[in-house]
DNA sequence: CAATAAGCTGCGGGTTTACGCAAGACGGCG
DNA sequence: CGCCGTCTTGCGTAAACCCGCAGCTTATTG
């Protein structure tokens, strides 16, 4: 067996390579990438089914990475190991994964112990392994209670990139009024109303750059997050 | 001597304690913090003089935790070990140091070699150290050409936070228009008038919108720096 | 000191947003 | 089938935003 390591930090990278060395014994070869892109290419030759993912890195980040990955090869299995719960990452992997296919989201808090039982678990057994604190996002953010909508979460990324209403409206194949029906939703449930001091006069938000901002902190949106959309509406935008 | 060690990431402050130990024989004990909040209290329990400092911790970021300390005393050396160079680190960071301070700034890719020097450099010799490549930022950023103002940084912010133009006034004790025609010099400085797919009639962005994009984009914004401005926010909200 | 530069401010008007109101469209469900 | 909730769309309005024009106040400089 094979395993394929991609991630940024020298520290982390030789602390997993340790790791999967402890808890599979049956792996013979270990091989590193420093980044997404390396990765990619990585995998690609050794055809290599058993990747261990650093998401967040600086060339290419994880999700990108897994998402050409896949294409490719849809029975590959991946780890993600992370630094972080945001729900822009949990939303965007779990965009990703294809059918069926075995993954797994491990903390890079959690103890030795968890990450060896996740590598035995997802590239032995074909199990799926979601860390508990990230499994929570998830029902929450799929179930709509509490969570958002796709198409609010769209828009969220539309007025994140900046456009214009009635942009929105043409990339979306929506009228513009209901552009902004959706916005009056996402605006309701961001919770962007808040009187800002005192009630009276002065006292209100722009309302579309406040959603932004508040979803920033709440962690619905991040870098790598903008990163990906404004990609994907340069694409877009060349196709017309 | 003793040094004080803040860093979320085990890995990483282990590699700092044996660092520390294998740069500066002098150093007798060295202390670790997991937080910025932790690191404060052991900063003032021990009178440390001599700390290294992770930024971007979970609980309260590397910059907060040192604007304390420094308030406190002002003598303290720091030396800041960020994985990442982006503007919005490097300008929180110029912001909040004392006059004459000693304090480095060490990029967390820097070979060992270096990273000793640095720490040499700053504890033994209260030289300042700045990594290469963050120090061009610090240039760019400061000598205007090319780069932002403050008040130009200042408005980006409030925008980011999602204040009304009204309100921005305001807070900064300027007339509507004035404010207005700062927004304009950063939409200016910025770019963000590109035509966005076709040069006529849908094409354009909400300016205000694309602006944060194109800032945290480039990193003239991330997220701990939204975090400090939105507490601040608060803090100015409160006080009335 | 005059002169040029840079920033602040008011005025005015064209555009975009935010949103109430109300009329369809679609999909269950008893 | 008729009722109901959710989603979409158009119309209309008040507010906010973007910005050119022009008069003023401070610095900076020769």
């Amino acid at each position: 067996m094979k395993v394929l390591i991609v991630e940024d930090d020298p520290l982390h990278r030789s602390y997993l390579h340790e790791a999967v060395n402890a808890a599979l014994p049956e792996c013979d070869t270990v091989i590193e990438a420093e980044n997404g892109t390396a990765g990619e290419k990585l995998a690609r030759d050794h055809k290599s089914a058993h990747i261990v993912m650093d998401l967040q890195m600086a060339n290419r980040n994880g999700i990108e990475a897994a998402r050409t990955i896949w294409k490719e090869r849809p029975e590959t299995r991946i780890l993600f190991w992370s630094n972080y719960s945001d729900e822009a990452y949990v939303r965007g992997v779990s965009r990703i994964v294809p059918d069926g296919a075995a993954y797994g989201y491990v903390l890079k808090s959690a103890s030795d112990e968890r990450l060896k039982l996740a590598l035995r678990s997802i590239f032995i057994e074909s199990q799926c392994v979601i860390d508990r604190e990230v499994r929570g996002l998830q029902q929450k953010s799929l179930g709509q209670t509490n969570g958002f909508t796709d198409s609010e979460y769209e828009i969220l990324v539309d007025i994140a990139l900046g456009l214009t209403d009635r942009a929105i409206a043409k990339r979306r194949g929506l009228s513009l009024r209901s552009v902004q029906n959706r916005l009056q939703q996402l605006y309701d449930k961001l919770d962007v109303y808040q009187t800002a001091g005192d009630d009276h006069e002065d006292g209100r938000f722009n309302l579309r750059a406040r959603a932004v901002t508040v979803a920033l902190l709440r962690k619905l949106l991040n870098y790598s997050a903008l990163e990906r959309a404004e990609a994907e509406l340069q694409e877009w935008l060349d196709g017309k």
